[in-house]
DNA sequence: AAAATTATTTAGCTTCACCTAAATAGTTTT
DNA sequence: AAAACTATTTAGGTGAAGCTAAATAATTTT
């Protein structure tokens, strides 16, 4: 009942938070899909959390879960570890971008916040991680953040990709393969009504390629 | 039965390592005292590790533990960890010598194999940490250390600093502040029947230093 | 060699974070 | 509006790693 975050409360508090973003209140199977917990323990975790003091989430039976504020600032910081280690794997150690996002999740709850602010300061108080995320700042304000899922344009769209999804290392090598890396320009040459597939331009590539869903749902833009 | 190496084995192994080093088998009582633990849970460890397969530390009631060659692999892995992790925190992130140990004692269960070796590419390949403490090799091997307590020395008698204890913060800033830090050449100039104090001439200080027992048994030289 | 002291072990308990199986609540489909 | 399906919760249990208190073994002192 107090102050004692366990890596496992970190990690709950992550996911809701990531959940949160998407749709509404967390739901006991999402979080367990993403935990690869059961759901019979994921509802045990959620009660300790409401019930904790202070509560960490708002938890009604059979309507899932969402941060209070202590909750939520727990959460980015967690979030705030995670995205400037891999900003410093990528910087200081020679990692690729699709190598770091597991080896982050372990050191993420581990290192102090000195450990943190060394980082930060190291790496230039960045503001974005390798696959473009954006970085909390050290008083734990996410900031906001406007770009919109590739899939979402349609012919003639034409957009600065901002950030990718971080957690498929394939996709990331595939998308590092073909050139969609934050920062880049990219126009919708055509839309496909049937399969959703795009059509795109990618700056500094000889060749357009086609994209399914299962790939634009996963790639966030500016227009 | 089997390979699971938590946080707590690894840290039990590493300590019994330590203990080893010194005298002969790892008591349960200083294992207790080392791991801030109670005895009681110490011999339920021992057991544990004893009856695993394979077995870790060979252990006997009443008799303390030893680690097999098994055990001694795990060891030498964690201590290799903690070692880099040291050395890089200091060459990398700016921390000083006094601050390292604390870190590098979380950090040192977490990190992968692959971040171990890209720390090690990094550092080139360093063979002591920035106490001067001996890196085991990447395939677990402990160099031979025939350094010895700065202590043992005699009035007249030259050496060289090899290693200092690292675990006491506050020692360690009073080594740096007085100059005895690894690879400083010294002189003793005198030596205190009744006290066990040793004078120092301590190469680049104007001034000679005395130090009480305290200190020269932490401090680990070559003659 | 007893007695006293210290070290170690045994026994029984706790907390954390999981699990499975069974019960129940909520949501669709028919 | 049942029936069927899906999501969630309850109940009961496990293993890891710790704890305290009491028992016992080993060592030291008298
Ligand atoms: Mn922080
Ligand atoms: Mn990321
Ligand atoms: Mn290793
Ligand atoms: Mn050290």
């Amino acid at each position: 009942m107090s102050e004692i975050m366990t890596r496992s409360i970190q990690d709950y508090l992550k996911h809701i938070y990531e959940l949160n973003e998407y749709g509404s209140a967390a739901s006991t199977n999402d979080l367990a899909a993403r935990l690869n917990i059961a759901p019979a323990s994921v509802t045990g975790m959620l009660q300790k959390l409401a019930n904790s003091k202070p509560a960490l989430v708002v938890y009604k039976k059979h309507q899932g879960a969402t941060l209070t504020r202590p909750g939520e600032k727990a959460a980015l910081e967690v979030i705030r570890h995670h995205r400037l280690l891999e900003t410093f794997l990528v910087t200081t150690l020679g990692y690729s971008w699709d190598e770091v996002h597991c080896e982050a999740d372990k050191l993420e709850h581990v290192i102090s916040e000195d450990f943190e602010a060394r980082m930060a300061k190291a790496l230039g108080h960045p503001t974005r991680d390798p696959h473009g995320e954006l970085i909390p700042t050290a008083d734990l304000v996410m900031p906001a953040d406007k770009s919109c899922p590739l899939a979402s344009l349609r012919t003639d769209d034409t957009a600065t990709v901002r950030r990718v999804s971080d957690d498929d290392p394939a996709l990331l090598r595939h998308l590092r393969k073909i050139g969609v890396v934050p920062e880049v320009k990219i126009v919708v040459k055509s839309y496909s009504e049937f399969d959703g597939n795009l059509t795109l331009q990618v700056e500094g590539q000889k060749l357009n390629v086609v994209l399914g869903k299962a790939i634009t749902s996963q790639v966030f833009v500016d227009k």
